[in-house]
RNA sequence: AGCGGGGUAGGGUAGCCAGGACAUCCCGUCGGGCUCAUAACCCGGAGACCGGUCGUUCAAAUCGACUCCCCGCUACCA
């Protein structure tokens, strides 16, 4: 029996916890808990939400309520969303505590007496109209260095230096384009450079650690450790606690990780032994395991251990088992479509277990994994439903059917070895994975069971067999209500809720839990009573909105005809124009066509926009929209609407527009297209069907294709026909 | 463009670090079996030159070099 700490990422608590949440930093541990527990550990568990940093200022400003309101709200949501999913922490508790508060303020002030912290004095921007010192990414200004005139507060982008305060020109806030003022602050810098070498000493032999984790932070130590400053000039957070110190916070990334052991404290005070906590911190045989998203890897690798490198007498991560991401390929349309993966909707509708199994089977162990919904109805209904719990319902349900009780078992001693060894080896299998945190593969193998069972079962065929002799029948289904016994045993960490009704069906007494991982082997007692089965899992129907066209990607966008109104050079760039564009109303767009067009051509053209894009600043410049052009890479041509459009006229294809306002990025994955219309169907570069109007013979019209292999295309068009290109542009060229 | 990760049958995956005999499993597909079970389960077939090129080696999906493509973050990508 040995004690394990696990430490799980603390979720921000500015929106819902989502499905990539449990793939990535959540299910992870639990699983690895339970395991433990099973085995007869003693696991620690701690996380909580993170409650402080810029984010939930921003939304608390927004919503017009605190910070703590927000921070509030959605620590409430998600501890639910958690504990709903059978998520079992010994603590999940917040940031903004008392307790954590005391235990940051003493992890800072014993970082600064021991000397790995220093205060330093440096220029900050302070901005008089917003009365606050501004962070670095909301100064601009020109770079000393090289001169490039859209350097960040901190760093030149270019010329890839980086400076304090005060040596950046010209600078501005970006919000309101005051310039700011310099002033004095001081902030306190940790001293990461000291701890370099016993990093990169202590990293190097974690073999033990997924070869991406290891191998990232190794490379991030060779490249060098700059000394960060751990306070900002802020009010929502943990204060700096030193006299003098008003209006300036710890910094979230510092605050946050220490809730590890601020989390460890409370739970302990909580447990009526205040020093239990040192149990898991200060024994160096207890191994601690740090679970989190690719994102958080420096944080826990770098950061943290040199914190606890600088207070010293605690355990460092043990290992760093960091999950890649799951993505979401369909993540706008879903979205359009009104359906959600945030956890607390998703419980909604599925149980617990069943997205426990779907997440565990898809888990981002070493590369991203793709969600969709298709994929977790296939998972559900075709492995967790068909395979295990039909095998458990074939076995207990014949067996309740016939006996009603455990049946004696009588068979040959042969027969019982080889269920026993297929039983003990899928045991042995999982916990080599499980010890590892090779958690798919755990599961694979408890899913391989199931299959043997069925397999198995198929080749005794009781059905025939209890004809004949109902004792020899007996036996065999002896046999395999200790499979169905191991399988509950082995799968519950994933799916503890069958498990335990699997558990009650066997009429076992007491629960699963309690009986725990050694009863994967134990006997059976013969005539045991069984309890009437149900199906375990019943088979899942992902609602496919109907009314959702496959061109449904496309309304994403909101399109609309529009006339250039102005052009002339963008004041701080080479090949960008700023362009006034009527589109029923009159914004900037930022166009980087200058090698393509004169002003002159550009003014007073008819063009088609994206009107629907987040605004961006370009190189210090407001661009609202985009200007669609096609592109052959020599030639590039503006897309044109149909004669006769008026400024702000909607290019929908006869679609709904979306009134969302899209990031450029989930724009640049929609595919858009030249063609040409060839009677009925239309050339990309290969001959697809059209929809929409074809009546422009030859000429170059734009499509939306919902694929690169889609067979139809959607032809842009408003009530007044199609949207036009030069025809010099070829079939199949991008637009963008 | 920079950094990180990845490219394995129609789709999705394992294996790769510690190179070896028919390349794993799931879905789909084709054919067969069974009828206890939630049209489930079982058996068999077809389907992959393991992104490409070159190299190391008796032997490479696995090691090295180069190249192409994809994804994430970053960027004077609009």
């Amino acid at each position: 029996m040995a004690k394990v700490l696990v430490c799980v990422a603390w979720p921000y608590a500015n929106s819902p916890i989502h499905l990539g949440h449990v793939a990535g930093s959540l299910l992870p541990p639990d699983l690895f808990s339970r395991y433990r527990r099973l085995r007869g550990d003693e696991v620690l568990m701690v996380s909580g939400s993170d409650q402080h940093g810029t984010p939930i200022t921003v939304r608390a400003e927004k919503e017009k309520v605190t910070p703590l309101e927000v921070a509030e709200r959605y620590h409430e949501i998600n501890k639910k969303a958690i504990e709903d999913l059978d998520i079992e922490f010994s603590l999940f508790t917040k940031t903004h505590t008392e307790n954590h508060f005391r235990v940051v303020s003493d992890v800072f002030l014993d970082l600064l007496q021991k000397g790995c912290l220093y205060e330093k004095s440096t220029l900050q921007y302070y901005c008089p109209s917003c009365q606050k010192f501004l962070p670095d990414r909301y100064v601009e200004g020109i770079c000393p260095a090289c001169g490039n005139e859209k350097a960040r507060g901190d760093q030149c982008e270019r010329c890839g230096k980086t400076f304090e305060g005060g040596e950046l020109k010209e600078a501005k806030c970006v919000h309101c384009i005051t310039v700011p003022e310099l002033r004095e602050t001081k902030h306190h810098f940790i001293k990461l450079s000291a701890f370099q070498e016993r990093l990169i000493d202590w990293v190097k032999d974690k073999q033990h650690w997924r070869p991406s984790v290891q191998l990232f932070t190794q490379n991030w130590l060779e490249a060098g450790l700059e000394d960060r400053p751990i306070t900002r000039d802020m009010e929502w957070g943990v204060p700096v606690p030193l006299p003098g110190q008003d209006g300036k916070v710890i910094y979230v990334w510092f605050d946050a990780v220490i809730g590890y052991l601020s989390a460890s404290m409370e739970w302990a005070q909580r447990s009526g032994d205040p020093d239990a906590w040192k149990a898991y911190w200060t024994d160096p045989q207890v191994r601690s395991y740090y679970f989190l998203g690719k994102d958080n890897i420096p944080f826990h690798t770098i950061i943290w251990p040199a914190i606890l490198m600088g207070r010293g007498g605690l355990n460092l991560p043990y290992d760093v088992p960091a999950n890649e991401f799951l993505t979401f390929k369909g993540d706008k349309v879903s979205k359009s479509r009104g359906t959600t993966i945030d956890i607390p909707s998703l419980l909604k509708r599925y149980e617990p277990d069943i997205i426990r199994y779907y997440v565990a089977a898809n888990m981002p162990e070493n590369k991203d994994a793709d969600f969709s919904w298709e994929d977790f109805e296939a998972k559900i209904n075709n492995e967790l439903v068909a395979t295990l719990g039909n095998y458990y319902h074939r076995v207990l349900s014949f067996t309740y059917k016939h006996f009603g009780e455990v049946p004696e078992f009588k068979g040959a001693s042969e027969d019982r070895e080889e269920m026993m060894s297929a039983i003990r080896e899928a045991r042995d299998a999982a916990e080599d994975a499980l010890d590892g945190c090779h958690f798919k593969r755990a599961l694979k193998t408890i899913m391989d069971l199931a299959q043997f069972g069925n397999r198995h079962f198929d080749s005794v065929g009781p059905w025939a067999l209890i004809k004949k002799d109902r004792e020899q029948c007996g036996s065999a289904l002896y046999l395999h209500l200790m499979l169905v016994k191991a399988l509950a045993v082995l799968s519950s960490p994933y799916l503890p809720r069958s498990s335990e009704r699997a558990w009650k069906f066997l009429g076992q007494v007491g629960t699963l839990q309690q009986a725990g991982w050694s009863a994967v082997e134990a006997e059976l007692p013969a005539h045991q009573k069984l309890n009437e089965p149900k199906p375990l899992f019943s088979k899942i129907e992902v609602e496919k909105n109907e009314g959702d066209s496959v061109f449904g990607g496309f309304e994403t966008l909101n399109l609309k005809a529009g006339r250039i109104l102005k052009a002339r050079d963008h004041p701080n760039a080479d090949s960008l124009l700023l362009l006034e564009v009527d589109i029923g109303k009159t914004i900037q767009v930022v166009a980087g066509l200058k090698a393509y067009y004169t002003k002159e051509e550009m003014e007073g053209r008819e063009v088609v926009v994206v009107s629907n894009l987040k605004p961006a600043k370009l190189r210090g410049e407001q661009s609202q929209g985009m200007l669609l052009a096609a592109d052959a890479g020599e030639i590039v041509k503006l897309v044109s609407p149909p004669s006769g459009s008026r400024p702000g006229d909607a290019v929908s294809s006869g679609l709904k527009q979306s009134d969302r306002v899209i990031e450029f990025k989930d724009f640049q994955k929609l595919i858009l297209r030249v063609a040409e219309v060839s009677g009925d169907h239309l050339d990309v570069g290969r001959a697809v069907k059209a929809k929409g109007p074809t009546e422009l013979k030859g000429r170059k019209v734009v499509v939306y294709l919902p694929s690169e292999d889609a067979e139809e295309a959607l032809v842009l068009s408003s009530e007044r026909g199609p949207v036009t290109v030069d025809d010099a542009m070829p079939g199949g060229a991008t637009v963008r």
